[in-house]
DNA sequence: CAATTAGCATGACGGTCGTTATGCTAACGG
DNA sequence: CCGTTAGCATAACGACCGTCATGCTAATTG
């Protein structure tokens, strides 16, 4: 009868959204500067989602499931290949800082927003559960025991996140990256005992 | 001459204000329902503050003091005492999410948004290197090197700090205490090695 | 007591916010 | 080719924002 919806359309606005947040930050997001950012007028953002709340939520959508497609594509850092798990560590780390800032600096101020209670839906909490099954298959990979391997990997994120913060706040890179090595020698440790 | 300054009322209202924030986050943060809620006029906080941004700058100062003040009054759980450090990571995480657990969101929220570049001034670089000082005292007491103890106490503030982000976004208590365990664990290897 | 000023409320200012009614154009289905 | 609708710009709405000029009251100093 008539013309059908692009549905490809929506994913392309979010993928230019997500990139001006990282820019910008989302805390203070506003439509205008937003809607102006991507050359339309704001009636696009309303029009595709329908409003500021529900456009953040499925920014987070959005970002959920990117991060879900990316672990997934990821060449499982097997038990083989020399490669330990704390070269992975300090190669994630290099990787992010480098190549990733911005949108490093984003996850952490929605994380840091979602623990204060600032952002609903469920989004933000599945992707850290997600990263935890994550690294824990990682680590039952290495052969750490299954009883284990959600705890470590638990721990083994939070402190990673952590740094992250601490050097993006404080900028003491030594101190950080002192701090990276003992994480990385101690998940080398969790895998290859004694 | 005429009137004098009371010093004291700016600390009055500083606390009030912080009290607020806890609750209502600092975000999204609106001169005129904060000012509704402490009884005022806005006028009271431009004028004690020069405006928006150094109210938030004078909070940030606020909170650093604070910490500073706690950390400073607080007893040395030194070597002695069979306290060992797991115990005091143990206790100070029923602590925190018993007694404290507004303030550890806002905490957390202004660290996020310090972290992704959206606060400025020092004193959140501040705190976080005046906590990293402190474990790193505790860490020498208890007869960790020099050399490490900075360095374990990044990679222990990190650690608990990002546990309670897990915790506090995700609710799944069981996986992160089950990682808590795990990081009180590892301190105590560091204070008692073997 | 007189002079001065801290402390604060009031009310207004221009600006920006999210949202929406209206209308046009281009693309598609029948 | 006709009817319909997606897609979008425009412009306006009321609400709220941070800021500040004005003026009053009460406290303090000399």
């Amino acid at each position: 009868m008539a013309r059908p919806r692009d549905p490809q359309r929506r994913e392309e606005l979010l993928d230019a959204i997500v990139g001006y947040l990282a820019e910008h930050g989302i805390a203070q997001l506003s439509l205008r500067p937003l809607a102006k950012a991507l050359g339309h007028s704001t009636y696009v953002l309303t029009h595709h989602f329908a409003g500021k709340d529900e456009l953040i939520s499925a920014v987070l959508a959005h970002l959920d499931e990117r991060q879900r497609g990316r672990v997934g594509a990821l060449p499982d850092p097997g038990t083989s290949g020399g490669l330990g798990l704390g070269d992975v560590v300090r190669a994630s780390w290099a990787w992010h800082l480098r190549e990733d800032l911005p949108m490093v600096r984003l996850l952490h101020e929605i994380e840091g927003l979602s623990a204060a209670g600032r952002l609903s839906g469920p989004y933000v909490p599945k992707m850290l559960g997600d990263r935890a099954e994550f690294v824990a298959g990682v680590l039952r990979a290495h052969g750490v025991p299954e009883e284990a391997a959600l705890r470590k990997a638990t721990l083994l994120n939070a402190a990673y996140a952590g740094l992250q913060i601490d050097y993006l706040t404080t900028g003491d890179k030594d101190r950080v990256e002192a701090a990276l090595d003992e994480l990385a020698d101690t998940a080398d440790s969790w895998t290859r005992p004694q």
